[in-house]
RNA sequence: GUGCCUAUAGUUUAAUGGUAGAACUCCUCUCUGUGGCAGAGGUAGCGAGAGUUCGAUUCUCUCUAGGCACCCCA
C-alpha cells in the first residue's frame, strides 16, 4: 500500500512497531531476563498497563518531570483519570499492597518486563513507548544485602547480553532526615553564584535542587567539581547502609564508582541510587550517551502506598537501549538454527495427500517447511533453499504410487528414495 | 515543550520547474522430475494539505513522521 494511503494509519510519534526481522533480539532479551530471574528467584508479576493516574501522581512526584508533562493520561467514560504506566515499580507497589503479597515471604523479589509509556521527544535510545525489564526485592528490613542483591542480578544480565565495558554509577541520596540538610547546604553554596548559573539551573534551585548536579551546562560545570557532597551529609544510619551496599559489591569483586552527582528524577528514591552505563562505542564510533538501567531504594512508597512494609529496592533495565547496543556493537546472538526439511510436491495425487503427509510428519516431531501453493518443483526447491532446509523431502506422481518419497540432502544434493513408512525415521537418523 | 536537519518503490538511493531511473528484496517465466547461478519479465514510489506557477516531486508555508541536541530519563 502506498504511503498517501496510509498517511492517517501512522504509529504514532515514538512508538514503532517490532517487526519479524527483529524479534530474534526481543527473544534473545526476554530469555535471558527469564534466566537471572529463575537464577536469583524473582517471580514475576504483571500489572495492568493503565492505572489510576493519582498512583503516579502520589508516588513519583507531582513537580517530576514524568508526572508532569510525560505522562498519557485520559478520562475514561465513567470519569476516571486512568494513565498509561510511565514506569513499573509504582504498579507493582500498588499490586503488593492491594493483594497482600507480603504473605508470600519477606521479602519478595518480583520481576516483571514490559511497555511503558512517557509522552517525550524521541531520540536516540528514547521513545514514547519503550520497554523495561525491572526487578524488585520488597519487604523485610533494609539490610543492604538486598541492594547489592538486585545490583548484582542487574549487572549479570547485562553481563549476559555481552555487552562489554559496563559501569555501575552509585550514590546515596539519604533519607528525609538527612536530604534536606544537603539540600539546604547545596543552596547555601549555589546561591551566590545564581546569577552566573543558566536558567534551568536557577528554576532548578526553587523545583529541585539535588537537579543541579546534574547540569550539563559548560558554564555551569565549573562549579560542580566543588560542590559539597551528599555523601558528608548523609546521616549515621544512611552512611551504614551505604557503606554496607559498597562492601557488599567489593565482596562480589563488582566494580563501581562513586558518582556523587548521580540523583535520580523520582521523588520515591531514597539512600541507594544507581546507573549503569556501557563504554562500548559502535561500529561507527557513536558512544551510548544513555544508562542501559537504573534504580534504587524506595521505603517510602510502600508507606504511601499504606503496606505496613517500609521497604524495597529495584531497578529495570531499558530493553530498546539494550539491544541498540548489542546491534550497533555487532554482538553476535549465537543462533543456532534447528534443523528441518521441507516439503516438496509433484503432481495432483501428490499434493492431495501432501497435508496430511506433513501432518504425520509434524506430529512425529519432525520441523517441516513447505510451500504448498507453488506447483514447480523448481520454484519449491528454490524456495527449500531460501528457507534454508537441512533436507527436502520430494513426493511426486510416481512416490505416491509405490509409497515412496526421496530424501534429498539439500546441501550436496545427493538423494535416495526410501519407503514412505521409513522416513520418520530415516529423517531423524539424518539429524543426529 | 524548544532548537537544528531530513522525507523519492518494502529497503538503499539517482535525477528533474514539464509527474521519475537504478540496485537489493518480492513475484512470474526459462523450469509440474531437481535449488543456490544466470537470463527475461512483472509488482511497487515523489509523506499529507495549501500556496506561487501555464505547469510543482522540485520553490514557499502548515501539518505529520524520522534523526540529532536541550530538558528529562530506561
Amino acid at each position: 500500500m502506498s504511503r498517501s494511503k496510509i498517511q492517517n494509519l501512522q504509529s504514532p510519534k515514538g512508538m514503532h512497531d517490532i517487526l519479524p526481522q527483529e524479534q530474534m533480539w526481543w527473544d534473545k532479551v526476554r530469555k535471558e531476563v527469564d534466566y537471572i530471574a529463575d537464577y536469583y528467584n524473582f517471580s514475576r508479576i504483571d500489572t495492568a498497563i493503565l492505572e489510576r493516574a493519582e498512583i503516579f501522581e502520589k508516588s513519583l512526584g507531582e513537580t517530576t518531570d514524568i508526572v508532569e508533562k510525560q505522562m498519557f493520561v485520559f478520562k475514561s467514560r465513567s470519569g476516571d483519570r486512568l494513565a498509561l504506566r510511565p514506569e513499573g515499580t509504582a504498579s507493582i507497589v500498588r499490586s503488593y499492597v492491594q493483594h497482600g503479597l507480603s504473605h508470600l515471604g519477606q521479602p519478595l523479589k518480583l520481576f516483571y518486563i514490559g511497555p511503558m509509556f512517557r509522552k517525550e521527544q524521541p531520540q536516540s535510545g528514547r521513545f514514547r513507548q519503550f520497554h523495561q525489564a525491572g526487578f524488585e526485592i520488597i519487604g523485610g528490613d533494609d539490610d543492604p544485602v538486598y541492594d547489592a542483591q538486585l545490583i548484582l542480578a542487574i549487572y549479570r544480565l547485562l553481563e549476559r547480553f555481552k555487552i562489554k565495558n559496563l559501569s555501575l554509577h552509585i550514590n546515596s541520596i539519604g533519607c528525609r532526615n538527612c536530604r534536606p540538610v544537603y539540600r539546604k547546604k547545596l543552596l547555601d553554596y549555589y546561591r551566590d553564584l545564581a546569577p552566573k548559573l543558566c536558567k534551568d539551573c536557577r528554576r532548578r534551585m526553587k523545583q529541585n535542587p539535588l537537579r543541579l548536579l546534574d547540569c550539563k551546562n559548560e558554564q555551569c560545570q565549573q562549579y560542580k567539581a566543588s560542590t559539597p557532597m551528599i555523601l558528608d551529609s548523609l546521616c549515621s544510619n544512611c552512611n551504614k547502609h551505604f557503606k554496607g551496599v559498597l562492601e557488599f559489591l567489593e565482596e562480589l569483586k563488582l566494580s563501581y564508582q562513586l558518582d556523587h552527582h548521580l540523583v535520580r528524577g523520582l521523588d520515591y528514591y531514597n539512600r541507594t541510587a544507581f546507573e549503569f552505563f556501557t563504554d562500548s562505542v559502535a561500529e561507527d564510533g557513536t558512544k551510548f550517551d544513555f544508562a542501559l538501567a537504573g534504580g534504587g531504594r524506595y521505603d517510602y512508597l510502600l508507606e504511601l502506598f499504606g503496606s505496613r512494609q517500609s521497604s524495597g529496592v529495584g531497578g529495570a533495565v531499558g530493553m530498546e537501549r539494550v539491544i541498540e547496543v548489542m546491534r550497533k556493537t555487532k554482538i553476535n546472538l549465537g543462533l543456532r538454527s534447528r534443523q528441518k526439511v521441507f516439503f516438496i510436491h509433484i503432481g495432483d495425487v501428490a499434493k492431495k495427500k501432501s497435508l496430511s503427509l506433513i501432518e504425520e510428519l509434524r506430529d512425529a516431531g519432525i520441523p517441516v517447511l513447505e510451500s504448498l501453493g507453488k506447483d514447480s518443483l523448481a520454484a519449491q526447491l528454490r524456495s527449500a533453499n531460501k528457507e534454508n532446509a537441512d533436507y527436502a523431502l520430494i513426493f511426486g506422481q510416481k512416490e505416491a504410487f509405490e509409497d515412496s518419497i526421496i530424501v534429498r540432502d539439500l546441501k550436496n544434493g545427493v538423494q535416495e528414495t526410501v519407503p514412505l513408512r521409513k522416513v520418520v525415521n530415516e529423517v531423524k537418523k539424518r539429524f543426529k
